[in-house]
DNA sequence: TATGGGGCTTCCCACCATGGGAAGGTCAAG
DNA sequence: CTTGACCTTCCCATGGTGGGAAGCCCCATA
Protein backbone atom coordinates (compact mmCIF):
# COMPACT_ATOMS: atom_id res chain seq x y z
CA UNK A 1 0.00 0.00 0.00
CA UNK A 2 1.23 3.12 -1.04
CA UNK A 3 1.78 6.32 1.45
CA UNK A 4 -1.32 8.06 -0.35
CA UNK A 5 -3.76 4.75 0.52
CA UNK A 6 -2.42 4.89 3.68
CA UNK A 7 -3.01 8.29 4.17
CA UNK A 8 -6.34 7.93 3.48
CA UNK A 9 -6.96 4.74 5.22
CA UNK A 10 -5.66 6.33 8.57
CA UNK A 11 -6.50 9.69 8.68
CA UNK A 12 -2.86 10.93 9.06
CA UNK A 13 -2.03 13.06 6.27
CA UNK A 14 0.91 11.88 3.79
CA UNK A 15 2.88 14.50 4.72
CA UNK A 16 2.56 13.61 8.76
CA UNK A 17 3.03 9.90 8.21
CA UNK A 18 6.36 10.71 6.62
CA UNK A 19 6.93 13.01 9.53
CA UNK A 20 6.30 10.50 12.44
CA UNK A 21 8.44 8.78 10.62
CA UNK A 22 11.59 11.03 10.11
CA UNK A 23 11.16 11.96 14.58
CA UNK A 24 11.07 8.20 14.56
CA UNK A 25 7.61 8.07 16.32
CA UNK A 26 6.26 5.12 13.83
CA UNK A 27 9.43 2.87 12.79
CA UNK A 28 11.19 3.66 8.90
CA UNK A 29 9.20 2.14 6.13
CA UNK A 30 9.35 -0.57 4.01
CA UNK A 31 10.58 0.23 0.31
CA UNK A 32 9.62 -0.62 -2.96
CA UNK A 33 12.49 -1.31 -5.57
CA UNK A 34 11.55 2.18 -6.92
CA UNK A 35 11.73 3.71 -3.02
CA UNK A 36 8.10 3.87 -2.24
CA UNK A 37 7.27 3.42 0.98
CA UNK A 38 5.23 0.25 1.30
CA UNK A 39 2.20 -0.12 4.08
CA UNK A 40 0.68 -3.15 5.35
CA UNK A 41 -2.32 -3.57 7.69
CA UNK A 42 -1.24 -3.28 10.78
CA UNK A 43 0.55 0.46 9.92
CA UNK A 44 -2.40 1.46 9.05
CA UNK A 45 -3.40 0.47 12.47
CA UNK A 46 -0.89 2.44 14.27
CA UNK A 47 -1.51 5.42 12.52
CA UNK A 48 -4.98 5.05 13.19
CA UNK A 49 -3.83 4.68 16.75
CA UNK A 50 -1.73 7.96 16.44
CA UNK A 51 -4.26 9.92 15.12
CA UNK A 52 -6.94 8.60 17.74
CA UNK A 53 -4.08 9.98 20.60
CA UNK A 54 -3.44 13.19 19.03
CA UNK A 55 -7.16 13.88 18.86
CA UNK A 56 -7.17 13.64 22.29
CA UNK A 57 -4.62 16.24 23.13
CA UNK A 58 -1.38 13.73 23.54
CA UNK A 59 1.49 15.50 22.70
CA UNK A 60 3.40 13.13 19.93
CA UNK A 61 6.51 12.65 22.69
CA UNK A 62 3.97 10.95 25.28
CA UNK A 63 2.46 9.03 22.16
CA UNK A 64 5.74 7.25 21.88
CA UNK A 65 5.19 5.54 25.60
CA UNK A 66 1.70 5.09 24.57
CA UNK A 67 2.83 2.80 21.70
CA UNK A 68 5.43 1.10 23.83
CA UNK A 69 2.24 -0.18 26.00
CA UNK A 70 0.21 -0.65 23.37
CA UNK A 71 2.69 -3.10 21.84
CA UNK A 72 3.60 -4.44 25.59
CA UNK A 73 1.03 -7.00 26.13
CA UNK A 74 2.06 -7.67 29.79
CA UNK A 75 1.21 -3.66 30.41
CA UNK A 76 -0.20 -3.00 33.78
CA UNK A 77 -3.64 -0.73 33.08
CA UNK A 78 -2.42 1.65 36.04
CA UNK A 79 0.35 2.87 33.76
CA UNK A 80 -1.81 3.60 30.82
CA UNK A 81 -4.15 5.37 33.25
CA UNK A 82 -1.42 7.21 34.71
CA UNK A 83 -0.52 8.73 31.28
CA UNK A 84 -4.44 9.79 30.85
CA UNK A 85 -4.57 11.29 33.85
CA UNK A 86 -1.89 13.49 33.41
CA UNK A 87 -3.08 14.70 30.34
CA UNK A 88 -6.74 15.08 31.81
CA UNK A 89 -4.87 17.83 34.36
CA UNK A 90 -2.78 19.48 31.99
CA UNK A 91 -5.79 20.25 30.17
CA UNK A 92 -7.53 21.31 32.70
CA UNK A 93 -4.96 23.87 33.17
CA UNK A 94 -5.09 25.04 30.11
CA UNK A 95 -8.45 25.49 29.97
CA UNK A 96 -8.32 27.22 33.50
CA UNK A 97 -6.38 29.63 31.95
CA UNK A 98 -8.02 30.45 28.86
CA UNK A 99 -11.06 30.89 30.74
CA UNK A 100 -9.22 33.50 32.73
CA UNK A 101 -8.36 35.32 29.70
CA UNK A 102 -11.80 34.99 28.33
CA UNK A 103 -13.06 35.84 31.44
CA UNK A 104 -11.31 38.99 32.29
CA UNK A 105 -12.25 40.08 28.23
CA UNK A 106 -15.49 39.60 28.26
CA UNK A 107 -15.74 41.62 31.74
CA UNK A 108 -14.21 44.43 29.75
CA UNK A 109 -15.99 44.41 26.42
CA UNK A 110 -19.31 44.37 29.03
CA UNK A 111 -18.05 47.66 30.23
CA UNK A 112 -17.35 49.21 26.72
CA UNK A 113 -20.13 51.61 25.47
CA UNK A 114 -19.23 50.14 22.04
CA UNK A 115 -20.44 52.91 20.39
CA UNK A 116 -18.95 56.05 18.13
CA UNK A 117 -17.22 57.33 21.01
CA UNK A 118 -13.45 57.23 21.97
CA UNK A 119 -13.59 56.07 25.55
CA UNK A 120 -12.88 52.49 26.09
CA UNK A 121 -12.23 50.87 29.35
CA UNK A 122 -10.90 48.13 27.35
CA UNK A 123 -8.02 50.29 25.79
CA UNK A 124 -7.73 51.95 29.39
CA UNK A 125 -6.97 48.34 30.84
CA UNK A 126 -4.83 47.37 28.34
CA UNK A 127 -2.84 50.64 29.24
CA UNK A 128 -2.54 49.90 33.01
CA UNK A 129 -2.57 46.82 33.97
CA UNK A 130 -5.21 45.60 36.79
CA UNK A 131 -2.61 42.85 38.19
CA UNK A 132 -2.04 43.32 41.93
CA UNK A 133 1.36 44.61 43.15
CA UNK A 134 3.94 43.88 40.24
CA UNK A 135 6.24 46.77 39.71
CA UNK A 136 9.42 46.53 41.48
CA UNK A 137 10.89 44.96 38.47
CA UNK A 138 11.99 42.40 40.77
CA UNK A 139 8.80 40.21 41.64
CA UNK A 140 7.91 38.93 37.72
CA UNK A 141 10.14 36.03 38.26
CA UNK A 142 7.02 33.61 39.27
CA UNK A 143 8.35 30.18 38.72
CA UNK A 144 9.40 29.29 34.77
CA UNK A 145 7.60 26.61 35.67
CA UNK A 146 4.55 25.63 33.36
CA UNK A 147 3.57 29.62 31.61
CA UNK A 148 6.73 30.30 29.97
CA UNK A 149 4.83 32.22 27.11
CA UNK A 150 1.23 33.86 27.75
CA UNK A 151 -1.59 32.29 25.89
CA UNK A 152 -1.33 28.88 25.61
CA UNK A 153 -2.70 28.62 22.04
CA UNK B 1 17.23 53.85 28.63
CA UNK B 2 18.53 50.53 27.27
CA UNK B 3 16.70 47.42 26.01
CA UNK B 4 17.49 45.80 29.47
CA UNK B 5 15.89 48.64 31.42
CA UNK B 6 12.85 48.55 29.53
CA UNK B 7 12.29 45.14 29.55
CA UNK B 8 12.66 45.08 33.22
CA UNK B 9 9.89 47.74 33.35
CA UNK B 10 7.75 46.73 30.78
CA UNK B 11 7.67 43.18 31.97
CA UNK B 12 8.35 41.96 27.61
CA UNK B 13 11.87 40.03 27.42
CA UNK B 14 14.57 41.93 25.30
CA UNK B 15 14.59 38.95 23.12
CA UNK B 16 10.83 39.89 22.35
CA UNK B 17 11.32 43.54 22.00
CA UNK B 18 13.86 42.98 19.67
CA UNK B 19 11.47 40.42 17.75
CA UNK B 20 8.51 42.91 18.15
CA UNK B 21 10.79 45.54 16.69
CA UNK B 22 11.86 43.04 13.36
CA UNK B 23 8.00 42.12 12.40
CA UNK B 24 6.64 45.50 12.51
CA UNK B 25 4.72 45.61 15.82
CA UNK B 26 6.96 48.29 17.44
CA UNK B 27 8.87 50.82 15.12
CA UNK B 28 12.64 50.86 14.91
CA UNK B 29 14.00 52.08 18.52
CA UNK B 30 16.41 54.80 18.37
CA UNK B 31 19.87 54.20 18.58
CA UNK B 32 22.73 55.91 20.53
CA UNK B 33 26.03 56.43 18.88
CA UNK B 34 27.09 53.02 19.57
CA UNK B 35 24.46 51.20 18.37
CA UNK B 36 22.41 50.27 21.59
CA UNK B 37 18.83 50.60 21.36
CA UNK B 38 17.70 53.72 23.53
CA UNK B 39 14.06 53.75 24.81
CA UNK B 40 11.92 56.47 26.52
CA UNK B 41 8.84 56.15 28.64
CA UNK B 42 6.38 56.31 26.03
CA UNK B 43 8.12 53.65 24.66
CA UNK B 44 7.51 51.61 27.77
CA UNK B 45 3.96 52.20 27.79
CA UNK B 46 3.67 50.77 24.78
CA UNK B 47 5.15 47.59 25.49
CA UNK B 48 3.44 47.43 28.78
CA UNK B 49 0.67 47.64 26.46
CA UNK B 50 1.62 44.55 24.35
CA UNK B 51 2.46 42.50 27.16
CA UNK B 52 -1.11 42.97 28.55
CA UNK B 53 -3.07 42.57 25.21
CA UNK B 54 -0.42 39.29 25.29
CA UNK B 55 -1.66 38.15 28.67
CA UNK B 56 -5.36 38.69 27.78
CA UNK B 57 -4.32 36.15 24.64
CA UNK B 58 -4.25 38.70 21.52
CA UNK B 59 -2.18 37.11 18.81
CA UNK B 60 0.40 39.59 18.20
CA UNK B 61 -0.77 40.29 14.71
CA UNK B 62 -4.04 41.58 16.08
CA UNK B 63 -2.13 43.57 18.47
CA UNK B 64 -1.56 46.16 15.64
CA UNK B 65 -4.72 46.62 15.29
CA UNK B 66 -5.14 47.24 19.04
CA UNK B 67 -1.99 49.95 18.87
CA UNK B 68 -3.67 51.59 15.85
CA UNK B 69 -6.98 51.87 18.05
CA UNK B 70 -5.02 53.05 21.03
CA UNK B 71 -3.44 55.50 19.33
CA UNK B 72 -6.55 56.83 17.43
CA UNK B 73 -7.93 59.17 20.01
CA UNK B 74 -10.58 59.49 17.08
CA UNK B 75 -11.21 55.62 17.70
CA UNK B 76 -15.35 54.56 18.07
CA UNK B 77 -15.39 52.07 20.89
CA UNK B 78 -17.12 49.81 18.74
CA UNK B 79 -14.18 48.85 16.81
CA UNK B 80 -12.19 47.82 20.26
CA UNK B 81 -15.14 46.26 21.69
CA UNK B 82 -15.64 44.17 18.53
CA UNK B 83 -12.01 43.02 18.53
CA UNK B 84 -12.09 42.03 22.14
CA UNK B 85 -15.45 40.00 21.39
CA UNK B 86 -13.74 38.19 18.42
CA UNK B 87 -11.40 37.43 20.90
CA UNK B 88 -13.86 35.99 23.43
CA UNK B 89 -15.20 33.64 20.68
CA UNK B 90 -12.23 32.58 20.04
CA UNK B 91 -10.56 31.57 23.68
CA UNK B 92 -14.45 29.91 23.69
CA UNK B 93 -14.31 27.93 20.67
CA UNK B 94 -10.84 27.09 22.00
CA UNK B 95 -11.94 26.46 25.73
CA UNK B 96 -14.72 23.90 24.33
CA UNK B 97 -12.43 21.74 22.26
CA UNK B 98 -9.75 21.21 25.07
CA UNK B 99 -12.77 20.25 27.29
CA UNK B 100 -14.10 17.58 25.09
CA UNK B 101 -10.80 15.95 25.09
CA UNK B 102 -10.72 16.07 28.38
CA UNK B 103 -13.82 15.05 29.56
CA UNK B 104 -13.36 12.21 26.90
CA UNK B 105 -10.31 11.67 28.60
CA UNK B 106 -11.61 11.02 31.64
CA UNK B 107 -14.07 9.04 31.13
CA UNK B 108 -12.16 6.60 29.90
CA UNK B 109 -9.64 6.72 32.61
CA UNK B 110 -12.17 6.71 34.93
CA UNK B 111 -13.35 3.04 33.07
CA UNK B 112 -9.87 1.72 33.56
CA UNK B 113 -9.54 -0.67 36.48
CA UNK B 114 -5.98 0.98 36.35
CA UNK B 115 -4.09 -1.90 38.40
CA UNK B 116 -1.22 -4.57 37.01
CA UNK B 117 -3.44 -6.30 34.36
CA UNK B 118 -2.70 -5.02 31.13
CA UNK B 119 -6.46 -4.72 30.08
CA UNK B 120 -6.93 -1.43 29.74
CA UNK B 121 -10.22 0.52 27.90
CA UNK B 122 -7.94 3.55 27.48
CA UNK B 123 -6.05 1.56 24.81
CA UNK B 124 -8.57 -0.39 23.73
CA UNK B 125 -10.07 3.05 22.19
CA UNK B 126 -7.90 4.43 20.61
CA UNK B 127 -7.24 1.54 18.76
CA UNK B 128 -10.82 1.91 17.71
CA UNK B 129 -12.14 5.27 18.17
CA UNK B 130 -15.59 5.50 19.55
CA UNK B 131 -16.80 8.45 16.69
CA UNK B 132 -20.00 7.83 15.39
CA UNK B 133 -19.89 7.04 11.87
CA UNK B 134 -16.44 7.15 9.72
CA UNK B 135 -14.66 4.32 8.49
CA UNK B 136 -15.24 4.12 4.60
CA UNK B 137 -12.39 5.89 4.18
CA UNK B 138 -14.47 8.70 2.28
CA UNK B 139 -16.34 10.51 4.76
CA UNK B 140 -13.09 12.06 6.50
CA UNK B 141 -13.47 15.25 5.03
CA UNK B 142 -14.70 17.07 7.54
CA UNK B 143 -14.27 20.70 7.01
CA UNK B 144 -11.34 22.35 6.43
CA UNK B 145 -12.54 25.23 8.40
CA UNK B 146 -11.39 25.68 11.88
CA UNK B 147 -9.51 22.63 13.16
CA UNK B 148 -6.39 22.09 10.47
CA UNK B 149 -5.02 20.23 13.82
CA UNK B 150 -5.68 18.39 16.41
CA UNK B 151 -5.02 20.13 19.38
CA UNK B 152 -4.82 23.67 19.63
CA UNK B 153 -2.09 23.33 22.15
C1' DT C 1 4.98 2.42 -27.69
C1' DA C 2 4.59 7.05 -26.53
C1' DT C 3 2.56 10.41 -23.75
C1' DG C 4 0.20 12.40 -20.03
C1' DG C 5 -1.40 12.82 -15.51
C1' DG C 6 -1.21 11.68 -10.97
C1' DG C 7 1.48 9.75 -7.22
C1' DC C 8 5.78 9.35 -5.02
C1' DT C 9 10.44 11.05 -3.41
C1' DT C 10 13.41 14.65 -0.97
C1' DC C 11 14.31 19.25 0.43
C1' DC C 12 13.30 23.83 1.83
C1' DC C 13 10.11 27.41 3.65
C1' DA C 14 6.38 29.24 6.68
C1' DC C 15 3.66 29.62 10.66
C1' DC C 16 3.71 31.61 15.99
C1' DA C 17 6.08 33.22 19.97
C1' DT C 18 9.66 32.29 22.59
C1' DG C 19 14.21 31.01 24.45
C1' DG C 20 19.28 29.62 23.99
C1' DG C 21 23.63 30.67 22.77
C1' DA C 22 27.84 32.23 20.16
C1' DA C 23 30.87 35.94 18.53
C1' DG C 24 32.05 40.39 19.11
C1' DG C 25 31.50 45.48 20.50
C1' DT C 26 30.57 48.90 24.63
C1' DC C 27 30.19 50.90 28.96
C1' DA C 28 31.05 51.86 33.71
C1' DA C 29 33.19 50.78 38.00
C1' DG C 30 37.29 49.58 40.25
C1' DC D 1 43.34 49.56 31.87
C1' DT D 2 40.99 45.51 33.18
C1' DT D 3 36.91 43.20 34.24
C1' DG D 4 32.33 42.00 34.03
C1' DA D 5 27.82 43.20 32.80
C1' DC D 6 25.51 44.70 29.10
C1' DC D 7 24.55 45.38 24.22
C1' DT D 8 24.62 43.96 19.15
C1' DT D 9 23.54 40.54 15.27
C1' DC D 10 22.96 35.95 13.67
C1' DC D 11 21.65 31.19 13.80
C1' DC D 12 19.08 27.30 15.92
C1' DA D 13 15.24 24.87 18.31
C1' DT D 14 10.70 24.21 19.77
C1' DG D 15 5.70 21.64 17.91
C1' DG D 16 2.96 20.12 14.56
C1' DT D 17 1.27 21.19 10.31
C1' DG D 18 0.88 22.74 5.46
C1' DG D 19 2.78 24.53 0.86
C1' DG D 20 5.46 23.92 -2.91
C1' DA D 21 9.38 22.86 -6.17
C1' DA D 22 12.24 19.58 -8.71
C1' DG D 23 12.62 15.27 -10.23
C1' DC D 24 11.38 10.18 -10.49
C1' DC D 25 7.77 6.36 -11.18
C1' DC D 26 3.70 3.95 -12.66
C1' DC D 27 -0.28 3.01 -15.21
C1' DA D 28 -3.78 3.70 -18.60
C1' DT D 29 -5.22 5.26 -22.76
C1' DA D 30 -4.53 6.69 -27.46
Amino acid sequence: MNIGDASARSGVSAKMIRYYEQIGLIPQARRTASGYRDYAEADIHMLRFIARARDLGFPVAEITDLLDLWRDTGRRSADVKALAQARVRELRQKIAHLQEMATTLEDLARSCAGNDRPDCPILRSLEAPPRGGLSKTEDQAQSPTQFNGRIAS
